[in-house]
DNA sequence: TTGGAAAGTTAGGTTAACCTAATAAATAGG
DNA sequence: CCTATTTATTAGGTTAACCTAACTTTCCAA
C-alpha cells in the first residue's frame, strides 16, 4: 500500500494518543484527524488490511510496531518542522503548526536529520 | 474554485514554459505536469472556467494576469525552497528539486519571505 | 493536395478520500 | 435491568484527479 498523505495523518493521530492515552477509540482518532467517523472506520480497515494497527469492531485501536514506526516518523518531522518554522524563522505557534502538519509529508528522513542538525547549531 | 496541489501544479508549468516559449501547447503541459493529455485537457478547461487561462480547442494557451500569478508565485516558493534544502542543508541537486516539488503547495507566503530573508543572511 | 502522423478532445471508467443517513452495539444512569 | 445516549459500522453517494480508447483536427512531407 501506498503511504499517502491522509493514510499518515491517521498513524500519526494515533501514535499521538497512544502517547497519552492506552484505550484509544475511534472517535479520538476521527477527532484529531478532522473527520467524521465514517471515514475513520474506512481508514481503520485499510490499515488493518496492511498491517499498521490492530481493531475489532466496537473495540480500542493499537499500532502495530510497523504502524507505530510509521506514526513516530511523521510526528518526528512534524516536530523539526514545527521548531524551525517557530525559532528559526519566528512563524506564529499558530501558523507554524498548521504549515508543518501540511509539510512534514513530503520531508525525506535525509531531510529531516539535515534540518535537526541545522537548527541545533544555529539556536545555539 | 480551491487552488489544490494540483492546479497550482499546473499553473506552475504554464508559467515556466511562458518564461521560454510563446507558443505554449497541451502536450507541452501535460510532459512538464508529468499527465497524459485527456488530464491536461480537462484541467486547462477547469482553469478556462476560473479565469487562470486562456485557450481555444485546438490552439496555444496562455495565462491571464490572474493565472500568471498564481503560477509565479508556486515557481518562487519552489525556487526559495530549492535553493536552501540544496545550499543550506546539502541536500543533493535531484533530491532538492523533487522535495522543492512537493512543498512549494504548502508554504505561506509568510513563510517563503522569511526564508528568503534567512537563507541571504545565511549565505553570507 | 492529400494522406499519415502528431496533437487535442471526448467518452467513459477507476480510485482515494471524504460525506450523510440509517442501523447496530455498548454503556451508563435512573 | 432497561432505556436513552454515545460510539461505531454499513450503505450509498460525491468529488477530484487521474487513466485508456476512440475520435477529430491540424500539420507536414511526398
Amino acid at each position: 500500500m501506498k503511504l499517502t498523505k491522509s493514510i499518515e495523518d491517521y498513524l500519526k493521530a494515533i501514535y499521538i494518543l497512544s502517547l497519552k492515552e492506552k484505550d484509544i477509540r475511534m472517535k479520538d482518532i476521527a477527532r484529531l484527524a478532522s473527520v467524521k467517523l465514517p471515514s475513520a472506520t474506512e481508514a481503520i480497515n485499510k490499515l488493518i488490511k496492511n498491517g499498521y494497527v490492530e481493531h475489532s469492531p466496537y473495540s480500542d485501536v493499537t499500532l502495530t510496531k510497523k504502524g507505530e514506526k510509521v506514526g513516530k516518523e511523521i510526528w518526528n518531522k512534524h516536530q523539526v518542522l514545527y521548531k524551525f518554522l517557530k525559532e528559526v524563522l519566528g512563524i506564529s505557534q499558530d501558523k507554524a503548526f498548521r504549515e508543518a502538519c501540511l509539510i512534514e509529508h513530503f520531508i525525506s528522513d535525509e531531510t529531516r536529520e539535515k534540518l535537526k542538525k541545522f537548527i541545533e547549531k544555529t539556536l545555539s
